[in-house]
DNA sequence: GTAGGGTTAG
């Protein structure tokens, strides 16, 4: 799938490589546009080659090189490295003349890093040298991650002096947010669409509607316009809590006031109304985004066949399929999900072996672990063992990993069936991924009714599975 | 080069 990625950045290296070479006059940003290709791949050991044929060469990086790096390590996970590679900014600066300087963009997303691995305090104290030594001012993203992390992460004390009055104010992760948001105003950078659509999405979270709309208000008399984030965040929140009316009122709301929701708006309602059986006033919501000229998408259509699934309406949600197919859309793993696992409720097991069939065939999707199971649970409850027990042949020719509920409806198939013999358990066993205590209590049961004591044994020791019996 | 959005669910 990303061939013509890698194909496009290893070719874009080997280019700049010849002009290394060559000596051409080079500057940073080229590599720039390469490293944000190879943090996309997620491949930081090749930006760390990338950078160090820059220094090689003398070429010397921007800030916005190396926020690239900080960026990327933060977003897997190596949020210690991202803090190095800042530290070094300082150090090399000091020693050498010529060295970059840290600017507001790489704190922020220092800043960022730290809070999104639930690192509040480190996050908060990264202000300090940023406003004293660097003399730097935390700007609005500053703030719009500190607020984040602050209503996403669970209490936090925070000692810093600058939050002593905030602390005092609040109670409870998101309080200190808003006290926080409502302090950082008038003296500091102002809050923004951003701001406000993360305190609002955060107390739709903890339904406080109440406060989540007075925000909103606050945030249109503040002169912030509403975007499709808020409006979301409000449907879904609403919808969340069965406020269907509520929900209906937040698109109408928008729409009058000239804000556009976009079609994540429209789903989230959809979705919403589904779930409650409002099919109907669902299609009307669908009627009205087509006349606003959006499409109903593959998430729309999804929506409509899982509900159908649901209620037993197979033939219904066949046929929204085949519309979506007829619109140009494609048909996800999620639709051959729904239809496969309603197919099956309704043992119509060669249905539901067409639909298998069709998804690789027709739909170019191959079979995962999910789909797979659907069926050999299916097939097992229906004592087709045996086909089930080839699926999983076709599992393994197919590199897809059975997982505990493979093995459990598997094991219960074939205890059903009489066919617990040694080699095939044994074999099946041995390949089980994580056997837990459910998955390996149809085993145990089994060779201790049969009176394979010795085997018990061996079996419980080699899985480390607890038993009564043994 | 930095910040905010849960469609569904074996």
């Amino acid at each position: 799938m990303n061939t013509t990625l890698l194909v496009s950045s290893d070719q874009a290296w080997n280019v700049l490589h010849e002009l290394v070479r060559l000596r051409a006059p080079l500057e940073a940003p080229p590599f720039n546009a390469l490293l944000t290709e190879l943090g996309r791949r997620g491949d930081v050991n090749g930006m760390t080659t990338v950078l160090a044929e820059m220094k090689e060469s003398d070429i010397m990086p921007e800030v916005g090189t190396l926020v690239i790096l900080v960026n990327q390590l933060c977003k897997l996970g190596r949020v210690d490295e991202a803090m190095e590679v800042l530290d070094k900014i300082g150090e090399e600066s000091e020693s050498d003349g010529l060295s970059i300087e840290a600017d507001v963009v790489i704190y922020n997303t220092m800043v960022d890093g730290l809070c999104k691995a639930g690192r509040l305090e480190e996050g908060l104290h990264l202000m300090e040298p940023m406003k004293s030594t660097k003399s730097l001012a935390p700007n609005t993203v500053t703030y719009n991650c500190l607020v984040d992390g602050f209503s996403k992460v669970g209490e936090i004390e925070i000692g810093k002096e600058l939050f002593d009055q905030m602390m005092k104010k609040g109670h409870g992760r998101i309080n200190s947010a808003i006290v926080f948001f409502n302090d950082s105003r008038g003296k500091g950078p102002k809050g923004n669409t951003a701001t406000y659509a993360t305190l609002i999405a955060a107390l739709c979270d903890v339904d406080d509607f109440p406060k989540a709309v007075d925000l909103f208000d606050q945030m249109l008399r503040s002169g912030c316009s509403a975007d499709a984030t808020v409006c979301y965040s409000l449907i879904y929140g609403f919808c969340k809590a069965g406020r269907m009316g509520d929900a209906n009122d937040v698109l109408s709301q928008f729409k009058q006031a000239g804000f556009l929701p976009d079609i994540k708006c429209y789903n989230a309602l959809v979705n919403g109304l589904c779930k409650k059986n409002m099919v109907d006033k669902a299609y009307e919501i669908i009627k009205e985004m087509e006349e606003v000229g959006m499409k109903p998408d593959s998430v729309t259509c999804n929506t409509l066949i899982a509900y159908f699934c649901r209620s037993g309406d197979l033939a219904l949600a066949l046929r929204v399929m085949k519309r979506m197919i007829k619109d140009g859309l494609v048909p996800t793993t999620d639709t051959y999900r729904s239809l496969l696992h309603a197919c099956c409720l309704n043992g119509k097991t060669k249905g539901a072996m067409k639909l298998f069939t069709d998804m690789s065939s027709i739909s170019m999707i191959p079979p995962n672990t999910i789909t797979y199971n659907i069926l050999i649970e299916s097939l097992c409850k229906n004592k087709e063992v045996k086909v089930a027990l080839s699926l999983m042949e076709d599992m393994k020719a197919n590199r897809v990993k059975p997982d505990t509920t493979t093995y459990n409806a598997l094991f219960k198939g074939l205890k059903e069936k009489n066919m617990l013999e040694d080699g095939l358990m044994d074999s099946k066993i041995r390949h089980a991924c994580h056997p837990d205590s459910i998955t390996m209590q149809i085993p145990t049961e089994w060779l201790s009714a049969v009176g394979e004591l010795e085997k018990l044994k061996s079996f419980v020791q080699r899985n480390k599975v607890s038993t009564s019996i043994a």
